[in-house]
DNA sequence: TAACAATGGTTGCATATGCAACTATTTAGA
DNA sequence: TCTAAATAGTTGCATATGCAACCATTGTTA
């Protein structure tokens, strides 16, 4: 009885999942490249977000992009520059900014459209749903075993 | 008969991916801090590879630990600072610097190793080791999907 | 052997990121 | 109502990252 113990990230399931996630994004970027849209994954996320539902608060776009409320302070401060989005404040509480996406913004966030279609194809190539399905139900309870340790994010 | 048309990476694998990715991430930076250990997870890998075999070269390590040369460039900048690693300029080649543990590195490597022991028993709980084959299998799948697209690292 | 190509590494420029400290504003509480 | 706590956002400091241009060195080839 062989009896297998894990003393190394590399052999969990912790370096596949970042490798994957490491090609996905390269392939990703080079994509949105090659079609010359000029905006960044997370840039696109944000557009996503906005796209969606205009009109939000920073902290609620930073939550919903997973990520620190300083760093979508200065994801926004390039978006803007770029005239993607706008930022105004609140007339009703002036500490909150609601951001707009501009019509700029809207119709770049358009064109990476396919972009993410055929990303997902590419990815999801040659595996069934099932398998697809599995995966997210690991990757759920994955999640799961690191929120329920302590709140996170 | 209902068909599933993705047209988002939302839904699709990539932002479980993505997210459980990060929250690793999280999870091992806490767990380094909490136990006084000034490194980071990419500084760690380093140290690992030599820890393995000592006296790489940069562009072995880069390759190794999937990063630009540029970045690994910096990040070893950092670690010989710490005086976690040396590099020597190799004999043979004078383009080529051979990067060595030191003993503090070495040290340093050793004590990370209960908190990668954690965090793999953490992630892992309550999966089945059917389960955690399968999300590899399913991960390299999706690996060779965009490595067999074009070269990618 | 002299010129050119390839290779290993560094650096400039740009991106993204988190934490902690800070400002402005709003809310709660005494 | 006046003070203290909470909240939204920004900024300083530090990390990591890739690409492209560049330097030094080595290999190739004509």
């Amino acid at each position: 009885m062989k009896t297998k113990v894990k003393v190394d990230f590399e052999d969990s399931i912790a370096p596949w999942l970042g490798k994957t996630v490491k090609m996905v994004d390269y392939y990703l970027q080079e994509e949105l490249l090659k079609r010359g849209l000029e905006l960044s994954k997370e840039q696109m996320i944000v557009l996503k977000k906005l796209h969606e539902k205009d009109g939000r608060n920073q902290n609620e776009l930073a939550f919903l992009t997973l990520r620190d409320k300083s760093s979508l302070t200065r994801l926004l401060t390039k978006m803007e520059k770029k005239a993607y989005i706008v930022r105004r404040q609140s007339q009703y509480d002036r500490r909150v900014n609601n951001v707009y996406i501009t019509p700029m913004g809207r119709e770049t966030y358009l064109k990476t459209r396919p972009v993410i279609q055929e990303i997902i194809a590419t990815m999801e190539n040659n595996i069934s749903s099932e398998e697809i399905d599995q995966m997210i139900k690991t990757l759920k309870k994955i999640q799961y075993n690191f929120t329920s340790q302590e709140a996170h994010l």
